[in-house]
DNA sequence: CGTTTCATGTAACACTTGTTTCATGACCGA
DNA sequence: TCGGTCATGAAACAAGTGTTACATGAAACG
């Protein structure tokens, strides 16, 4: 019954990964995925339709993807490390692409795409959370690797300089755990690692 | 001679500012800056050239501005915290989130809109390297130091929560100047941890 | 077999897109 | 006043947009 549809919705994820949400138009679509604009409104009611059932795919593709990298990988390196090793991975970096387009597209209309910017920076920023020990800095500490991973990970996308981008990345770690505790403390407690 | 013309880019850099360029649309823009498409298209050749004009003058008012606050505060605050302060500006705001959207815009389309990324976060790094001092961790730091303000700004725009990623900003500046040092230099080896 | 549902193709509809053509004033130097 | 740029308007053009109406073939089910 939908077995016609899945096979659609496969092919339209790949061409949102490969050319984006932005300008996307029926007819070129349903040509590249072997079917037709008509076909398309058929199976997913409208355009709006297929962007939310493929974004949705996307996103549950992205959380089970990570989840297996981060499962694997839980105390191996640093978390950090772990998901930029994951971001940065060929397979993985047109999601990474996608999900930028549509966060920055959220910033303008948001009632068209603010649904799918859990799945984006601050959707992270509740799993950075709770991997880390509580503590009255966690938020500006969460904050701050979040949007420190956003960051590289533009600049990455933007340059093609994966060296300098984890260098950076290393070169914050360290600072990281160089200093584990803001400087006005109660009384200085050892924070063991 | 060039009078309608220079009324027409500044009330199309407010529409830009205020609308994207993603979308950009002839008729209902000429509408807004009380002309039309027609005349746009006379004054600027095509709409491809009136967004290189229109980009170029925003260009340099972002840099004007810039270097004026800059200039003020050059020593007062970290330059971090002054670039901060300036970006998140309400009067500032929408040339960052303008510059965002073109930056992702580029990515999918380089040639069309790659010209325009001097002014975004790779175009800083060389300004923010000349504000080091050198060391052999400086590309890192700067990467870093750009990719930070990157990640926050973006964050800020879509959430709107200043507190929370200013606090993360001093938190990071704090972290780094804590640790001016690098790790492995030539004497000094106990960095054993 | 008849009927109903599903999948698909063709063609159209109403609309928007960037751009161009033609025409009309307005102003300005000669 | 004449000629010539400059600015502007109305309308059209060809192409592309999402979407829909109509028809058709196949397959499933009674």
């Amino acid at each position: 019954m939908t077995d016609r549809r899945n096979e659609l919705m496969d092919a339209c994820l790949a061409y949102f990964l490969a050319h984006g949400v932005a300008n996307l138009s029926l007819r070129p679509l349903g040509e590249a995925v072997g079917s037709s604009a008509r076909l398309l409104i058929y199976h997913f009611g409208s355009k709006e339709g297929l962007i939310t059932a493929v974004m949705e795919e996307i996103q549950a593709r992205v959380q089970a993807s990570f989840s297996v990298a981060a499962d694997k990988a839980a105390s191996d390196a640093g978390p950090m490390a772990v998901f930029w090793a994951w971001t940065t991975h060929p397979d993985n970096l047109p999601y990474a692409r996608l999900l930028y387009e549509i966060q920055v597209l959220a910033l303008r209309n948001p009632e068209a795409y603010g649904a799918y910017l859990e799945g984006s920076s601050s959707g992270w920023m509740a799993l950075i959370l709770a991997s880390m020990p509580p503590s009255p800095e966690a938020l500006s500490k969460a904050t701050l690797c979040a949007a420190l991973i956003d960051g590289l990970l533009l600049e990455f996308l933007a340059t093609g300089d994966l060296r300098r981008t984890t260098a950076a990345l290393e070169l914050f770690s360290r600072l990281l755990q160089s200093q584990p505790s803001p400087p006005a403390t109660t009384h200085k407690k050892r924070e063991r690692r």
